[in-house]
DNA sequence: TGTTTAGAACGAGATTCTTCGATGCAGGGG
DNA sequence: CCCCTGCATCGAAGAATCTCGTTCTAAACA
């Protein structure tokens, strides 16, 4: 299995990683998965900003929500990161030439 | 070669990442080394925005800076985006169990 | 059914970015 | 020398975002 399209950054989505806050919940989520409440008391950040957070990753597809009873679980989505890295790595294999354009 | 230590997102490395000027820039520069008035042409952007990007990206270290006269050529850093992407899939790895932590 | 709790939605304030014009500076060519 | 060009710096205006208080819904439990 090999990839020859060319991926570019996608800057939106890049955006939704860049955020300290964001980074912390998906750093938690990757050990196992968390309800709201949990990640309230791990980050120390108030209630509505996580839920606000959660719905960012969701909506950019990082988070999986599983509804249990009252609560809401959250779980990370390992090939959301995947795609991302991938395409950071093939941008980085494609810059392998010395090719300089002249003025 | 194995890496035994837990990487962690860096959210304010990211945010560099996260800009489509920038984006498109790095892409640029994947290909070939361009100097900044390419930048420009190609990006349809102001010169100053372009130079103020490249600040950014240079002091992140994902691009080099090699003068050449009057000129400044910029150079992509693959090892750089391949860090980034290594903590990526790094957190991704570790996100393969079925835990879930009780309320 | 009334109450409590988990969590989401909405709007405002504050802060941080992006953009852009004006300016400064250094290297080359006349 | 003088001027032109490439490019960096600076400050301000505008836009996007993070945070937070208030409110609202739904589920569990008495």
């Amino acid at each position: 299995m090999y990839h020859s399209r060319l991926m570019s950054l996608d800057a939106d989505v890049l955006k939704v990683l860049a955020d300290p806050l964001r980074a912390k919940i998906l750093e938690l989520l990757a050990g196992e998965a968390l309800c709201t409440c949990h990640l309230v008391e791990e980050t120390g950040a108030k209630q509505t900003n996580v839920s606000n957070h959660l719905k960012v990753l969701r909506e950019a597809g990082f988070v999986d929500t599983e509804p249990c009873g009252r609560f809401t679980y959250y779980r990370l989505r390992p090939d959301a990161l995947r795609r991302i890295a991938g395409s950071l790595t093939e941008l980085a294999d494609r810059a392998d030439s010395d090719a300089r354009r002249p003025c």
